[in-house]
DNA sequence: ATGGTGGTGAAACCA
């Protein structure tokens, strides 16, 4: 039984609605989640996505920033969970969980705080943040609830590895790639037993981006990306991953977001 | 070393 599951910053939803369902349209995954949809929840744009067939919604949005968002074409339980980190009420998590087969699956979205430009706490109160909300997250483990396998995806505002980016030497002092970072997001994911799916899929030293500045004159040519976004699994799911696809070409899309959708396939 | 672009919501803040 196919399972296919999408994250996607999208960086205001009401904007780019148009993109959003001709994603749906096109690719069709089971679920997806959104990040930033920069929306309040009593203006998120539901009846567009239910037309769709996700009818199966949850949303945990705020005015202006942040914001996530699940849509789903398979029921969800109502045992959904905004969970707060760093006692900062910003709408930055949502789990859902669902049905799939003889399975019992929960999926966690996140948005991870970006963290200003100064990699140092004792300067900027946005790495700090930044650094307490990973800290924080090493308390979530992929095997926390028995008998329920887990997915954790978004975008998580770290390029973990050496071929995360496009110059691993330039970017060591730069916020999403600096040591502090990526050894505390690479503890999350093995302290919690986690799997990173995109490079089971397809290991280093292979390059792999789903952001592309929007800074840049010409994103394609220079191709200066970082891998911000992420999709994990417990270890039971990832033994049936078929398939990782990075939706490159969306980042050339009519007034793209600067990241790109992912989309993970099992065979379960 | 610097500034480059884009979103929200109407100025400053954030990415």
């Amino acid at each position: 039984m196919p399972l296919s599951i999408a994250t996607w910053n999208i960086n205001s939803v009401r904007l780019r609605l148009p993109l959003v369902e001709h994603f749906l349209k096109s690719w069709a995954p089971d679920i997806l989640c959104l990040q930033e949809t920069k929306c309040p929840n009593e203006l998120f744009p539901r009846e567009a996505f239910e037309a769709l067939g996700y009818r199966h919604i949850e949303i945990h949005g705020q005015k202006g920033y942040h914001g996530v968002a699940t849509l789903s074409r398979l029921p969800l339980q109502e045992l959904s969970e905004r969970r707060l980190y760093c006692g900062i009420s910003d709408a930055r998590h949502l789990s859902v969980v669902f049905s799939h087969g003889a399975r019992t699956i929960r999926l966690h979205n996140f948005y991870v705080p970006a963290g200003g430009d100064e990699p140092d706490r004792t300067i900027n109160v946005k790495f700090g943040h930044k650094l307490d909300f990973i800290e924080e997250m090493k308390l979530l483990h992929a095997e926390a609830e028995a008998g329920v396998s887990s997915i954790l995806v978004g975008d998580l505002n770290i390029a973990p590895l050496e071929h995360d980016v496009w110059s691993h030497k330039q970017l060591l002092k730069i916020v999403s790639h600096t040591p502090i970072e990526t050894e505390g997001l690479t503890s999350v994911l093995s302290g919690g037993s986690w799997v990173d799916l995109m490079r089971q899929h397809k290991p280093e030293p292979e390059k792999l981006y789903t952001w592309w500045s929007y800074r840049a004159r010409d994103w394609q040519a220079a191709d200066r990306g970082r891998r911000l976004d992420h999709i994990w699994s417990s270890a039971d799911l990832a033994a049936h991953l078929n398939h990782v696809e990075i939706l490159k070409e969306a980042r050339g899309w009519e007034r793209p977001s600067d990241h790109v959708p992912v989309i993970a396939t099992f065979d379960l």
